[in-house]
DNA sequence: CTGTTAGTGTTGACATCTCAACACTAAGAA
DNA sequence: TTCTTAGTGTTGAGATGTCAACACTAACAG
């Protein structure tokens, strides 16, 4: 066990804060992240048998009535097209949606998907509400919304 | 707790900015992290010819001077053993680090490897900056910062 | 009608990540 | 010694993400 970061004898002249350097900040940054990603998806998408993306994808087809074209779904995510037709392919493969050709491509919920997505998105908010916004003040949750929108 | 929040969280009811909805926080959270992540790789890594694990790992050798054993490397970074013996077996096929039996398993930083984090490193620090850190005062830096200790 | 161009999806190859199962080593208990 | 247990790494399979190349359609110019 050696964490050798640093320690506080040698540097600090000024700032005695954790995050002296930028990419220690970005680091923390990294981790935060991570650890409410991990925390959310396994209160969440685990537990009803779904992925990530499976969630991701079924959730903006349901906050958008079930049906989209396939490029409208790439956009709203700021994914690829090739993520997205690859996720589409496994997706369709589990039963959860549909593809039809008309014009482009138009994706919908099957029955099963509707189902999936019902059952998760109430405890998704539970969810991120008890591992993020529950454990900020409504000053911070202002701050960082500031924050991410300059981003 | 060092947490007061001093029934901050009650006051939901007014906020009437973009985030209302904790969901929307969330993927605003989302969106900053992969945004940021985006730019500073592209400014070093992919600029270096390497992939982000491989500089987050090549990063972390050379901080502890060269040389780590296989499950410090995994606890420093919060890896998965697994996934930090596939990593190491593409790293190693492409001659940025050995591993060595002693004990446990001793990875370190080959000619070719320290040469690629050498150059790389200055970059790192200026592509943070660039990408997060000079967009954010001083004040949000520390409140931010208290927040990702947090979590 | 023919050719061009832009937009949209698919496919295959490869890198990465996670999970389950297995193998090896070091300590200690029988 | 032999057995057990914990810690550590590896391997293979499947899921996911990225890149380059290709295919199809629509709109438009010649």
């Amino acid at each position: 066990m050696s964490t050798p970061n640093g320690g506080a004898a040698a540097s600090d002249g000024a700032m005695a804060d954790a995050a002296c350097e930028p990419v220690d900040f970005w680091s923390a940054f990294k981790r935060a992240h991570e650890v409410v990603r991990a925390r959310v998806i396994a209160d969440t998408a685990e537990a009803a048998g779904l992925s990530e993306p499976d969630l991701t994808i079924l959730a903006n087809l349901d906050k958008a009535g079930g049906s989209l074209r396939q490029s409208e779904l790439a956009a709203s995510l700021g994914w690829d097209r090739t993520r997205i037709s690859h996720q589409l392919t496994r997706m369709g493969n589990r039963g959860l949606v549909i593809r039809e050709r008309a014009g482009g491509v138009t994706v919908t919920l099957t029955d099963s998907g509707r189902t999936a997505i019902t059952a998760v998105h109430p405890g998704l908010d539970t969810a991120v509400r008890r591992h993020l916004t529950d454990k900020l003040s409504a000053q911070e949750i202002e701050t960082l919304t500031s924050v991410f929108r300059r981003l």
